[in-house]
DNA sequence: GGTTTAAAACTACAAATGTAGTAATGGAGG
DNA sequence: CCTCCATTACTACATTTGTAGTTTTAAACC
């Protein structure tokens, strides 16, 4: 399944909040304060209205005249689709390469330091076990 | 500079090659498996003369009559536009749950591994001096 | 029950993208 | 020097995407 961005835009929005309707959908781009462009709400309906073709939102009831959507496709099976493609075009299909950039160029706590350390511990681990 | 997925498949070819002329782009293309659908000679110097007007390449030469291309923005430069927007969509701005998945999905050797930790210790000491 | 009105449904259109054909041109080989 | 053919330059067109207007409908309120 390919979506667009503003497509994978309103996904966000519906993983974020489960379920919506396309007035919240629109609510929520409204006050997205990163999003300069304002669109209006048949704008985004039409978006809604695609993305049900395409598969990637069902109905799941109303709320008075107002059609309830939820995602359909996850945010995993959607980023599974995506990353391999990503990193195959900006880090040469090298995970290494990719995490590596992340370490060095993001900002991560002494907690998330953490975190990854045990995560690469226990895949070690995993490792000599199989 | 916004470039489409096909611009960007030819960007990265730019970049592994250094400076190619449109026809050996178009081998490329075609000696490439992954991609199932073969595209014509002219289509790829479109993407090729559109990469041109968008100032994403330049000429930098000729071979007889063909012409000689280079890449003129960085894979680092494009990588940091796409980088935020891509992370934003699948891992919620987190870099730290974008590493996760990478290390809990990808398959990395205990070399990939080691080096990684490293990393990730001297991250940690550089914080602890600053 | 009639009216208002938000929302749905349908339609429209410009810009970007993928795809490639046609016309022009200039090196390379005879 | 002339011809040929690869390559460029230009043109074309269908599809997708962003964007929103117009028309229809049905819930809610009086």
């Amino acid at each position: 399944m390919k979506l667009s961005e503003f497509e994978l835009d309103v996904m966000k929005l519906l993983w974020q909040q489960n379920a919506c309707t396309a007035s919240e959908l629109h609510k929520y781009l409204l006050a997205d304060d990163t999003r300069t462009k304002k669109v209006a709400y048949n704008t985004v309906k039409t978006i809604v209205d695609r993305l049900e073709q395409k598969g990637a939102v069902e109905r799941c009831g109303q709320q008075g005249r107002s059609i309830v959507y939820q995602a359909k496709v996850t945010q995993q099976a959607l980023s599974q689709q995506a990353t391999p493609r990503f990193m195959d075009r900006f880090f040469k299909g090298s995970s290494r390469s990719l995490i590596a950039h992340f370490i060095k160029e993001e900002s991560l706590d002494d907690d998330d330091i953490e975190y990854l350390q045990n995560l690469l511990k226990s895949k070690k681990q995993k490792k000599e076990s199989d």
